[in-house]
Order: structure tokens, then sequence, then C-alpha cells
DNA sequence: CGAGTAATTGATCATGCTCAAGACCCGTGG
DNA sequence: CCACGGGTCTTGAGCATGATCAATTACTCG
């Protein structure tokens, strides 16, 4: 059982790094104990001294903060197969929470293990410090998002992102995919209220670039939609970088 | 002339990751080379493939992203002693742009000697990963900052957050310090306009909670800022992580 | 001293919030 | 199989935070 829900992590691990057979299995070796949440669960708790780091086998969560009042933001979702709060491993005291969006299954892996697989093969370490970098792009692209996009943009922004994570991950195509989130999940995502989330969708849908419901969301005009978010996928850095192309490489092709 | 730039570097990961000798040695021959930048020259741009990351000597530097409407979004400050785009070592290709918000200096330390140092000592290469997660923790605290907080909080929230990181960074105290910024930057940085930025201040400044002026901020009562921002320091991550505690630990006290 | 940048002020505008009520949807139990 | 109930979605009306536009004043640095 925790096999084939690492596998999903290595096969994400290998979107952004080069993990040869033997790293492969260090991680489909991890270990782990599945565990069921339930919707509102807090998976981590900001001030917890963690000691493992969570594995979405099935389901969403979103990383969180939370002012005085009790507004909510989350600062990140995490669909089957991320493995949120891989940070953890190097800063275990969370400044953050992690709260299940819906009924979820994740796999509790060991920071120890973590560490050991990181220690044992340096691919692993770098593959482990890329793949929180990136996540760290995707917080700074949001930041951007929230602070100089108007509602709209920031809709269509957050379903182009989605769509393509899903697809990258296998869950979906980045036009069609299955999700179960709340209005009032997704103005916490955007810095909205539900209210104006409902507003916004009912005029993306008016447009004729996206249809929701049934639990899942299909983009009916990938280029407008993307356009109207100014989304450019660079930032989820799903590219294994090339080798540093010597200067020398463009007079090979003739 | 390099080495006292590194020594900044050096002090700044110590704040958050234990190095030996042999390991400051090793961060202390990173070499690289000095350079000065102009305000307002982008030390990296959007798609540039790195070499190198850039340690900020002296001056101040902002990673941003930039809306197709020009509408720029400050996503991090960088005050001397950060090695601003440390992630770029593991993710070269930049998907943001690094800016010089006044007259900068600073070294260029090639990607090639920091993955060495990172190979050769594993406590080195936790630190650069731990250092890089701890951005992205402040990526995230900025986040939610923007989606949930007003105006005048989030103008305090960053007034605290400079100071703590100037304080650490030895560069003053949290309640006193130097810095040469615009209200046209910290726009930028708060996702907001200078005017509104201007009358933010004012009233900052009318509560007698701030004083500012010959590039330099003051901090009149911290308490009553701290509170308005509702800072808390923990997501800077400036403690060195105590030994994982084991279980039976409490019991040792008595 | 002069030019350019930055700070300040005022007036109007609009995006997105608040509050409130009603419709819809879906799982549960009678 | 249907009624019930809670959560979610939808709609409307008024409000406010922060944007926009447009001067004017104050620095700063040659």
């Amino acid at each position: 059982m925790p096999q084939s829900a690492l596998a999903a992590f290595l096969k994400r691990l290998r979107l952004r790094s080069e993990l040869g057979p033997a790293e492969g299995d260090a991680i489909l070796n991890l270990g782990g104990r599945v565990e069921q949440r339930a919707r509102r669960d807090d998976i981590v708790q900001r001030g917890d001294h963690t000691t493992h780091a969570c594995l979405i086998v099935e389901g969403l969560a979103a990383r969180y903060d939370e002012t005085e009042a009790g507004a909510r933001q989350y600062t990140a979702l995490h669909i089957s197969g991320d493995m949120c709060d891989l940070h953890s491993v190097i800063l275990p005291k969370a400044a953050w929470n992690i709260e299940a969006l819906n009924p979820v299954t994740i796999l509790r892996v060991a920071h120890t293990a973590l560490l050991a697989a990181a220690e044992a093969y340096p691919a692993i370490g770098k593959a482990f410090w890329r793949d929180t970098t990136a996540d760290g792009g995707i917080f700074a692209k949001w930041t951007a998002n929230l602070g100089r996009k108007p509602a709209h943009a920031r809709m269509a922004h957050l379903i182009c992102e989605i769509g393509t994570r899903m697809e990258h991950a296998g869950l979906g195509t980045r036009t069609d995919f299955p999700i179960t989130v709340t209005q009032d999940q997704l103005a916490d995502a955007l810095g909205l209220t539900a209210v104006h989330v409902n507003r916004m969708l009912q005029a993306l849908r008016a447009e004729g670039l996206v249809r929701t419901g049934h639990k899942r969301i299909e983009i009916l005009n990938w280029d407008a939609l993307a356009a109207c978010a100014d989304f450019q996928e660079d930032y989820l850095q799903f590219v294994r970088d090339a080798a540093p192309t010597p200067p020398a490489a463009d007079y090979c092709i003739a």
C-alpha cells in the first residue's frame, strides 16, 4: 500500500529531477503509515514539532495561515502525489497549518527515512531541495497574483495552475480534471469572499471559458483563460533542466 | 574582499544551521566576483539560465514578478548578507526577476562552487536547503498578508519583518535600522499604490508607532506595531532547531 | 541654483466586502 | 420513496477600502 503511494511521489520527483533506478528504489522503500483524515481536520498545526512529512495519496489538502480574527488564507494547495510538508524535513517546527479540504488519505513518512535517503543518495537530496524550492516559486507567484491581479484573473490563474498540475500528476488533462472544492475554499485560496468567487465563476462561465460541477472543472477555452489569467507555466518548474548548454552547442545542429 | 562578504553569508547561515569550522572555511572559500549594480538594474531576469547566485554585500534588492500590464509585485526583499537567488543553484532557469532597489554591491558566486560545497559537506547542503525553505515560508507569509490583511496591517507587518531581519543580520536593532526605500517600492512590496502607502505611513506616524526619514526607520512602539500587524516571528525561522526532544526529556527537568 | 525624483494632498471612482435572504443539492432517516 | 436538514450556491443592495487622476510641495544631488 505505501509502495503505490510512494510510486506517485517518485513519479512527481522525476518530473523535475533525474533519479536512477537505485534512487527510485530508495524512494519506494521510504515506508510510512497510511492514515485517513476527515474534511476540515488539521493535518499539521502551527507550532507542531513534526517528525513526519505527509504524502497526499488521495484527496485535497491546503497549507494555510490565519489572522488573529480567524480569516484564513491558503498559501498552497496539495493534490494526490504531493508530499505536502516536505519542507518540514528540514524545518521541523511548523510555522503554518495544513488542512484536509475533503476526506483525505495520507501516507505519513518519517523525516528520518527521508533524511537517510537524502544522505545516501545526493541526487535524492537535490531532488527534495529542488521540489521544495519549486514550491517556493509557486508561493511567490501566488503573492504576485494576490498583490497585482483582479479577482477574475486570480480565479482564472488558479484554475490554470490546478489543471496544469493535475495533468502532470496524471490525474486528468489540463482542460478537464476532477476536483472537489467549495467556493468557500476557493475564496480562501484567492484572498476573496465566497460571494465574490461565486460571481467571478459565473463570469468565467458566461464568457464560455469554463464549466464546473459534478466535482470537475472543465476548461472550454484554454488559450482565452490563460490569457485572462496571464498564466505562464514556467513558474511551476515542470521541466527537467537541460544540462547547461555549452555555448558551442548551436553549431552542432547543422 | 569576497571573504568579508562571505563571512556575512556564513553568519547568516549559522542563524539557522549548525556549521562547524571546516564547513565555515568551505563557505569562506566559495570565491566569487564583486560587482556593482545601479538602482533599477535587473540583477536576474526571468528566463535567464543562471550560473551564479548573488550575495548582497551592500544595498537592497528585490525578487519580483510582473503582470502583462507592467504592474510589479515584489515577492521578497533582500538585505546585506542575503544570498538572494540561492534558489537558482537548484533551479537555474529563473521564473522571476531580481532588481536592485538602490545602488548595490553584489558578490556573484558560481553555482558550481556552491554545489561542490554542498556535496563535500552534507551540513552545508542542508543549510542551503534550509535557507531556501525558510525563504519559502516568508513567501507564504506574504501571500497570507496580501490575501487577508488590510493595508495598514500589511505596512506594519513589513516594517516588523525588516526590523527583525535587520537585527538578526547585525545591521541595526529591530526598532531602529537604516534602509533606503521609496514609497513606490514599498507599494510594490505590499500590493498597494504609492499614494496609499503614503497615507498608511502617515497613519502609523500619527499613532506614534513609527518614525521615518533620513534613510532610517525607527519603531517607537514595537508591541503596538506588532499587534497591529499581527506579527509573529516564528515564520522567519530564525531559531536553530533543538535536537528533536526525546519523549522522555520532560522528566529530566526535575 | 535647477532639474528630476519623491512625498503629500484632495477629489472622485470602483472593485470587492458585508449583510441578508432565498434556492438548490444531497445524504439521512422515517 | 419522500421529507427533512445542513451545507452550498446564488442573488441583491448598500458600503468601504484602496485605486485613480491630478496638482502641489519638498528633497536631493549635480
